[in-house]
DNA sequence: TCATTATGCGTATTTATTACGCAAACTAAG
DNA sequence: CTTAGTTTGCGTAATAAATACGCATAATGA
């Protein structure tokens, strides 16, 4: 304790949304030793002077290109033996993205960065996969009873975009009939008088999630819960 | 990146329970300088090859001589100026005492350890406030959904100290008879034959939580949900 | 013996969840 | 232009869960 040589991380486990529909995670190929070549969530050592939330959003930036609308801390990984080298601790994050981000990022670099299927991941470097694993069952757990969910679908969405967004992470089926009175009863989506014209079948209302209302509704005491 | 000279320690919030009803918290009087005097939650700087779970054991036993039988991780607190010294990261646990650690602690050496009840918080060294503000909130959202109140009580209680206990966290009134059908109906609660003998009223009998029986329902799909 | 206190078991009422029918508004095929 | 196919949007009935509350029971203590 009077020389801890002790080093700090931070990692984030970015999730996308595609109404294909899949959920994916944003991965970097590690450029050097150890697990050269391997996949690895993104991040890296915490500045001096930064602010842990500030050294997600910079090694994002540095290694990905990505800029996350919503960030969460997850869990902090401190096994002595999780880097090979040294002892080194990961602050984890969470993160979503809007579909715009998500494709910006696919269009970056490709060789270096890529979106994986949460269903068809690769081998990860470290203890990744244990960090990955937990953010998923986070982020599965937390729309339940968090609006969370929008932010991974666009700014103006059809309806049916949050039902597939929840029928996939959940992965059970969910009546749209009954799901869509339960959402539009707490109140807390605009519905906008634009249409969505995508393929067959009768044009969908668009809605925005509307955050202000969203927190007065939480400060009278109605809890988002599905 | 080359010289990062971040430091990391580990603190807990350890809570325990009374019938009066109170909840409390240990904490322990500061040394030395900075904050010298002043109150804070235990907690000391990791050793480089332990795990950050020992090392709240450690310095929870070396503080305060007492010895918790729940813990979980609570949150990262990393804010640069934190600390008036150094960079210090602070990787924050969470845990529970049953009433017979509790008294144990409360005999030690009362000087530079003490439990305080929550409604009657002393100004706390550093940002412990924050930590502790952190906590109280996890305890009193997480006794809803998960079963750690019974970490609190003897191995032996009767029905109306986890009543207490629960009405007393919550800040609310429960309806005792329909608190009781649906603890029971979970099935996670072995009635013991004997009775409690205390004061006045009609004996109550004793129960006790069954831990395997829990992850047994939990894994058949029960959920827990006050 | 009788008031007081707390436990333990029951049933009625209200509220929320789930199941599901069907019209409306579009696209595409013939 | 007509019709089949598709997705949206709104309603109501059946079921399950949460809440409210009455009252007998088993002790203590005056």
């Amino acid at each position: 304790m009077s020389k801890q040589s002790i080093k700090v991380t931070v990692d984030a486990v970015v999730f996308g949304y595609e109404s294909t529909p899949r959920i994916s995670i944003l991965l970097v190929r590690r450029k050097y030793d150890p697990f050269k070549g391997k996949w690895a969530i993104p991040g890296g050592f915490v500045e001096n002077e930064e602010p842990l939330e500030d050294a997600v959003y910079r090694e994002l930036k540095e290694e990905t290109g990505v800029e996350i609308g919503y960030l969460e801390q997850l869990y902090t990984f401190g096994q002595p033996e999780r880097d090979p080298r040294d002892r080194i601790i990961s602050v984890a994050y969470f993160g979503l993205v809007k579909p715009n981000a998500y494709t910006i990022a696919a269009d970056s670099d490709a060789q270096e960065v890529a979106w994986f299927d949460i269903n068809n991941l690769p081998n990860l470097a470290f203890d990744h996969t244990n960090i990955l694993d937990m953010a998923i069952k986070r982020l599965r757990a937390k729309i339940t009873y968090e609006p969370i969910g929008f932010e991974l679908l666009d700014e103006k969405f059809p309806f049916s975009d949050l039902e597939n967004l929840y029928t996939t992470l959940l992965g059970r089926e969910i009546d749209r009939r009954n799901f869509r009175k339960k959402i539009l009863g707490f109140g807390m989506l605009d519905e906008l008088q634009e249409k969505a014209s995508k393929g067959a079948g009768r044009p969908a209302n668009l809605f925005q999630f509307n955050k202000k209302r969203y927190f007065e509704l939480k400060d009278k005491g109605i809890v988002f819960e599905i």
